[in-house]
DNA sequence: GTTTATAAACTAACTATATTAGTTTAATTT
DNA sequence: AAATTAAACTAATATAGTTAGTTTATAAAC
């Protein structure tokens, strides 16, 4: 019974991630069972990890750098409504494959943790870019970037929680949900594609 | 030191909401505490819950209750997008106002829990009844509902989750947010008011 | 090639949590 | 006043995360 040595943190992420996506969610991945699949005892994981917190985290790192790199495959080439419906298509498609991870890949980071921290600018980045491409820029982009990972996490958890039983077309409810976001947000033709990155003078007042 | 003959198990999941609420989450509500908290020791507990499942089951329904009835006031009175913005506002509220407790109203009931999945039938048939007003009806107002569930829910726990972290007024984004997916969901003008609850055919394909 | 150092495994033990079994007792009912 | 019931109790168990201290295979240094 030899110890050992090629057992890397990152090899535990990834057995973790395969269990967290299996059973439906990373909360029943206790360190006893991820112990057991990697062949070890519980207290040897935490050679690789602080605590079950840090797994959470390693999970969360692996889990939005994945999901952001099939994000910007499939925008890649594409701009304006065509780049949203992809993004959209795939994050949803993201959230049914791994069910174990996506939720993980949600919660902002503590600014603490430098590297979860980029990958989160990275991400607003991507959307930025997306954004832009659609003709919103500055304020206005980024409030339609939060409305657009309301609109997408919204739908996708709601779909993992359970929710939408009756028997109607999910897909459907889904891209008629993208559209209407979209044609909402989308600015007024009068005002020409790109437009400076002013506040507009909106009706929506804040209180 | 009496036997107490007056606790209930509504004190109990009373007691258990309060404390996610002062906590933020549901899930360090132990049973420990929640004994500490009603001066009994913890297995006396069962005897008002099944189970910890059973007391978080206890809580979506003591959730979802108040969560409709406040949204029922809400748009008491109100039609169409004035309802919508009304319950919208209301929602989110709700959301902030019970941080531990709202996470539990999202999961869909085990239809074995009549309790609960009566009162998810009753939120649909309210949603639908506001989906009415606003002209929708038939498979439309259904996938209405759904994409307004998606955009509440979506927002208000990515706002939960510590997203929005930019200086962007989050009021703001929640209201362009909910007039951009109305302004998108609402039937062109030129088809009347109420239509029949024919499906519509829209350019959105299944696959 | 032998020695040394290191990192990763191990065993043992502790704490906290949910849960079950069996007992006692106060409050209600007869 | 007696009998019943329900809700509290004590005691004990299983599982989880975690820490401390020890052993040992591998990698580095001589």
């Amino acid at each position: 019974m030899p110890k050992r040595r090629w057992l890397k943190r990152e090899l535990v992420i990834e057995r973790a991630a395969e269990m967290a996506d299996e059973t439906g969610s990373a909360a029943d991945v206790s360190l006893t069972a991820l112990a057991q699949a990697l062949n070890i005892r519980t207290p040897s994981l935490y050679n690789h990890v602080a605590s079950l917190d840090d797994l959470h985290y390693g999970l969360a790192v692996f889990g939005v750098r994945q999901l952001l790199a099939e994000l910007r495959q499939a925008a890649q080439g594409l701009v304006g409504e065509e780049a949203v419906l992809a993004m959209a298509t795939t994050y949803r498609q993201f959230a049914h494959d791994h069910p174990g991870l996506y939720p993980l890949t949600v919660r902002a980071p503590d600014p603490e943790h430098i590297e979860l921290t980029a990958l989160s600018e990275e991400f607003v980045q991507f959307l930025l870019l997306i954004m832009s491409s659609m003709g919103l820029q500055g304020n206005d982009a980024v409030h339609a970037i939060r409305g657009l990972r309301a609109v997408l996490h919204g739908f996708v958890s709601l779909e993992a929680a359970g929710g939408y039983k009756m028997l109607l077309d999910k897909e459907e409810s889904f891209s008629r949900l993208v559209a209407a976001y979209i044609s909402g947000v989308q600015p007024q033709a009068s005002e020409g594609k790109f437009q400076l990155a002013t506040e507009k003078m909106t009706a929506s007042s804040s209180r």
